[in-house]
DNA sequence: TTATCTATTTTATTAAAACAAAAAAAATCA
DNA sequence: TGATTTTTTTTGTTTTAATAAAATAGATAA
């Protein structure tokens, strides 16, 4: 409990992205590969290996040669501490600095790794507290708690029932510039009105009004609730 | 002209930190020596050898060998806009994050090297075009031009006169509590009452209200016009 | 003008983070 | 099961930034 109030000065620039990127990729559950981290670092599994072997030495995950990785407890810290910074200052890039959803992320991705707790608080007191990001995912709070919204991608979800956006990917600029031209935003209502067997395209309803047709990468793209 | 645009990105964090130490260390107008640059970056003669050849050859530098080194108008450029970054940043942290002026400094040193062109124009711009930054030093605009305020030492400033606190020195957070304690701040009057030839410490009045004797080196770290 | 001292540079090592190529283990296929 | 393919790890290099120790240039002092 009392660990989360460092500032984890310990840790790399370099060790801190591995460790969040193991943290994003094991929100599925199972044990995270080599290659699944190399991809997203766009690094070579080599150097992923060498990693792994001085992040397990450090204790922030837990390793088995030939198995993958998981998050420790202080791991999963040191992780919801870096994610609490990112998404708080893309709150303020969009809130203060009227930068568009889809321009914060890449200075959100320097701006994580500026230690200062202090800082941190008193943004958030800032900022009013928010509860979410620009892109609807949820900002861990002091202690580290996050609190996530049971959501499912808009390709799994029911037809012709009221759905709501939850959150979108905020990975790909592209993607949050289209969904700007078609009027998809944090809480717009959408509307399953078929969906096409062929290639898992999908057509919609977008707040009661206009009727859009979306790829399946797309709607894999944007999680929702009904 | 156009180069201040961009954000520099082919310069690394330490490339960074040297061609500011060596912006800094050139205001007294000499070059600047190896010893001196290793002494403010906490390293080591030999580093700062090795580094100052790779900015030679990057032309952000003059370098004559044994002769010390000055910055290009390339490297000052580069100097100018992290100054700004910094400054900027500082100005944040007190005005809105209600950090004292003795906690900004520390962090100010991380959040320069974000690069984002963008985010800091849009931040100059929420934080009303401030002249200066919470510690008196000028801003350098977004063409990297910057007004320097022709001030001196309160250690050489003429006695029975009336003094004008222009800004003080941010490196030690010490002085700046030190400075808070005894009601210092900048836009302070103050008068040199007597300067003790003995240890060069300094009796004067602070707003026409308290007697107080500081030391040189306090004094030293206070820039007042008349 | 030498001799001595100090500042600077060079050389050789180290540590962090990356990569390519080779080796080994695990998974898949036949 | 045995052969083949894929994934992961190991080994050997590279680059960047730092250091200590040795060499050298410059400054100072006798
Ligand atoms: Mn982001
Ligand atoms: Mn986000
Ligand atoms: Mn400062
Ligand atoms: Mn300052």
């Amino acid at each position: 409990m009392d660990n989360f109030e460092l500032n984890y000065s310990n840790f790399s620039h370099a060790e801190e992205n591995y460790v969040k990127t193991i943290y994003h990729l094991s929100e599925k559950g199972e044990d995270v590969s080599t290659t699944a981290i190399a991809d997203e670092l766009k690094t070579k599994p080599a150097s992923v290996s060498d990693m792994i072997k001085k992040l397990a030495q450090k204790k922030v995950i837990n390793y088995v040669k030939y198995k993958g990785v998981n998050l420790t407890e202080e791991g999963e810290k040191i992780a919801l501490w870096i994610v609490r910074k990112h998404r708080l200052w893309e709150v303020f890039l969009v809130e203060k600095l009227k930068f568009n959803w889809d321009e914060v992320h890449e200075v959100a991705e320097q701006l994580e790794h500026i230690k200062s707790k202090r800082m941190i608080d008193q943004l958030e007191e800032f900022l009013g507290f928010p509860k979410f990001d620009p892109h609807g995912d949820p900002i861990p709070d002091k202690e580290g708690k996050i609190h996530f919204i049971p959501a499912k991608p808009l390709s799994e979800a029911p037809i012709a029932k009221t759905l709501k956006v939850v959150s979108v990917s905020d990975g790909n600029p592209e993607l949050l510039r289209y969904l700007d031209k078609v009027g998809v935003a944090i809480g717009s209502q959408l509307e399953i009105v078929e969906k096409i067997a062929f290639d898992d395209s999908i057509e919609l309803i977008i707040d009661d009004r206009d009727t859009r047709l979306v790829s399946k990468i797309v709607a894999d793209n944007i999680l929702v609730v009904d």
